[in-house]
DNA sequence: CGGCCACGGTTCCAAGATGGAACCGACAGT
DNA sequence: ACTGTCGGTTCCATCTTGGAACCGTGGCCG
């Protein structure tokens, strides 16, 4: 009666569930990516409880999303920073704003606003295809067999 | 202590973990990508408890993500169709996909492979800015308040 | 030296959530 | 009548969640 562990199904979505499906965990990147390191930090801008945030953030830690870095020593104090697997993440966090934006918001508009500083335009995340640049609708995409894909599911 | 709601923080990605920061619900929404409508279907793709699964369509619904089609009448049977809103999540999981592929996936390569229909090239989802069309990096985005940003936070 | 604070946790516990399994209700087929 | 299909619901033992209190190292201050 625990949680279903999907980190080894022959889905790269479901393994990415595993990690990215939990609003705390989601929350908790998108807090590091706004800069937030600290314990202290991440619990007052969340809300979150301690023993939760403790437990996520060992999870993101093991799962090598943060790494757990000691930023003074004489009282051993750590911080939570970012690993390219984890900055990684802010593209999905980006989609997952637009569809926000378009989706869950009201007349009053959306709270948070993108700005791009390389192009210097406020914009929203497009999703695109690798080859052709064209967003991607899911009509357009098949999904077929790679080389990882079992030849027996051995999914249980 | 139920799972706390960030339904109405004044963030948008907030907003969507509170609906797509749980993995039965990603997972439900792929499968629907896929073409899975029935409520059997779903079951044994999945492995969900028929609770769980029962529970999780009927809040897809109340989401607006599923719509509950009545498909034949003698038996009234009924199955279940992504709407817009929940079609438009699949960029958000083409997204998860991709991340999986390049973190989670071991040397046997990814299991599944996209090929867009439109272009005929095998793909992966990449999240560009609306504007300048670059792949967009957390250190290049910041975050401003928007036209719905609250002045008091009114968050808890 | 004693008291108080900051920081990063851990422990405890009540109320939920999760998931396996059995049960249900409306038919259809044979 | 008996069995099967489909879409659920009910029950219950086991986890998870989250609020609140407690802890330990060390700094600061009088």
């Amino acid at each position: 009666m625990k949680r279903t562990d999907t980190s080894d199904w022959p889905c790269t979505i479901a393994r990415s569930a595993n990690v990215l499906g939990d609003h705390w965990n989601l929350l908790i990147i998108r807090q590091a990516c706004l800069g937030t390191r600290r314990f202290a930090d991440f619990q007052a801008a969340l809300g979150i409880g301690r023993n939760i945030l403790s437990q996520r953030l060992s999870r993101l830690v093991d799962e090598g999303l943060l790494a757990r870095v000691e930023y003074q020593e004489s009282p051993p104090r750590h911080e939570y920073r970012l690993t390219d697997k984890g900055r990684d993440v802010y593209p999905i966090l980006a989609a997952m704003a637009a569809w926000g934006d378009k989706w869950l918001t009201g007349p009053e508009g959306t709270p948070l606003v993108l700005h791009h500083t390389t192009c210097g335009h406020d914009m929203h995340a497009e999703v695109v295809c690798s080859e052709c640049d064209e967003p991607i609708r899911v009509r357009e995409v098949r999904a077929k067999p790679g080389p990882g894909f079992p030849r027996r599911r051995a999914k249980a």
